[in-house]
DNA sequence: ATATGATTTAACCATGTGGTCAAATGTAAT
DNA sequence: ATTACATTTGACCACATGGTTAAATCATAT
C-alpha cells in the first residue's frame, strides 16, 4: 500500500468512527462516511469491501481500548483503596476523552450481543484477582465483604451513566452545559468517596 | 374507530415496540413490523401515517413509564432510608419486566438527545425535594452530606447497568444465563446495602 | 517512453425501503 | 337492499442504499 493509500484508509476510519458513533450501524450511510472523509464512495468498498467490515474495523478499535484500564486495575500491585481510586480516575479520564463511546458500545451490544465476546476473551481479564484482594482486605478488617461482580459493576455503572444518559440527567437536574461539565468534573471525587465509604469498615 | 380498528392499532403498537426495541429506529423495517403484527404493511401508514410517527407513539409510551417511580420516590412521605430502599426495589422490578428498555432509551438518546425533553418536563420531577430531605437527614446526623444529583445518578446507574450492558457483564464474569439471573436477583440487596452503607454516618 | 500495478473516479446496478393508491371488502344505519 | 363510511388489500412507486465496474489517473520500476 502506498502512502496515499494509507492516508485514504485512515481518513475513512476516522470518518467512519464519527458517523457510526453518531448514527449507529444501521443509521450510518456510506455516502455520508465518504463525504466526511472527503473521498469517493467507491473507495469505501475498495479499502474495506463492505459496510459491515468497515464497521467491524471501527468497532474493533473502540472495543480493544475498553479493557486496558480494567486489566491494569485488576493486576496492579497497589493497596486496594489506591487501586479503586486509580481505576476510577483512569476510567473517567478515558470517558471524558471519548464521551460517546458508552452509548456506541451499548447500542451495538443491543443489536448484536455477541459483538464483544472475542474482545473480552482477548483482554484476558481475571476478576478473581480482585475477589482475592477483596477477601484479603476483609480478612484484615479493612473493608466489608462484597463480591467483585457487584463492586466492579457498581463502579463502572457510576462512571459511565452520566455520559451515556447525559441528556436525561442534564434535564432532570436542569443543568446547562457548563453546569454539566462541572458536574462531570466532580464525579471522580464523588464516586471514589461513595465507593470507599460504602466498603470501608 | 371500530373495534377491529382498535385491535389492529394495538397489534401494530405491540409489534412496533418489539421491533423498535430490538432493532432501533433505523434498523427496524416496516415490513417486519407488519409481519410481527400479522397485518398488511399499508395499514401501518393508514393508522400511523409514517415510520417516524409510529416510532414516536412507541417511544412516547415507553418514556412516559419511566418517571412515575422516580416521582413517587421524590414525593413519598417516607423515612429517607425507606424511600431509597423503595425506589431501588420498584425501579429494579420495572427493569426486570422490561429489561431492554434502558438500551432502547439510551440508543434513542444518542441519536436524538432532545427526544426526552418533553417527557421530563411533563413528569414534573422535583429533585429539590430529595435534596431537602437529604439536608434534613444530615442535620439530624443520620446520613452524611451528599448532593441529590450524585446520589440519584449513582442509584439509577447501578440499577440500569447490568441490564443495559448484560452481554459484557455476563461475559467478563463468565456467568451462564441462570447465574446471571441469580446475579440480577441479588442486585436489589447489594445496591441497597451499597448505598445505605455509603451515606450512613 | 513503456509497462505494470495501485488508486481513484463517475457512472451505473439490483434491491430494499417507506410510502401511495385505487379497488375490494367490511360494517352499520336506513 | 342500498348507501355511506371505515378498514383492508395488493399492486405499484420514487427514491435511497450498499455495492459494482470499467475507465481514468497515479506511482514506480525498467
Amino acid at each position: 500500500m502506498t502512502i496515499a493509500g494509507e492516508n485514504t484508509e485512515k481518513s475513512i476510519l476516522i470518518a467512519a468512527r464519527e458517523v457510526f458513533i453518531a448514527k449507529g450501524f444501521e443509521g450510518a450511510r456510506m455516502q455520508e462516511i465518504a463525504d466526511h472523509a472527503g473521498i469517493n464512495k467507491a473507495l469505501l468498498h475498495y479499502y474495506f469491501r463492505s459496510k459491515e467490515k468497515l464497521f467491524e474495523a471501527v468497532f474493533s478499535e473502540v472495543a480493544s481500548n475498553l479493557f486496558p484500564a480494567m486489566k491494569q486495575m485488576l493486576e496492579a500491585d497497589l493497596q486496594f483503596k489506591e487501586k479503586i481510586t486509580m481505576f476510577i480516575r483512569i476510567y473517567l479520564k478515558a470517558l471524558e476523552e471519548n464521551p460517546f463511546i458508552p452509548a456506541f458500545i451499548l447500542n451495538t451490544l443491543n443489536t448484536n450481543p455477541d459483538s464483544f465476546l472475542k474482545y473480552i476473551k482477548k483482554a484476558g481479564l481475571n476478576p478473581k484477582l480482585l475477589q482475592k484482594q477483596i477477601d484479603d482486605e476483609v480478612a484484615r478488617g479493612i473493608i466489608r465483604a462484597i463480591k467483585a461482580e457487584h463492586l466492579m459493576v457498581n463502579i463502572i455503572a457510576m462512571c459511565i451513566f452520566p455520559f451515556a444518559a447525559r441528556p436525561i440527567v442534564q434535564n432532570i437536574f436542569d443543568m446547562n452545559n457548563d453546569e454539566y461539565q462541572t458536574y462531570l468534573e466532580s464525579r471522580q471525587t464523588e464516586i471514589v468517596d461513595f465507593v470507599l465509604k460504602s466498603i470501608t469498615v
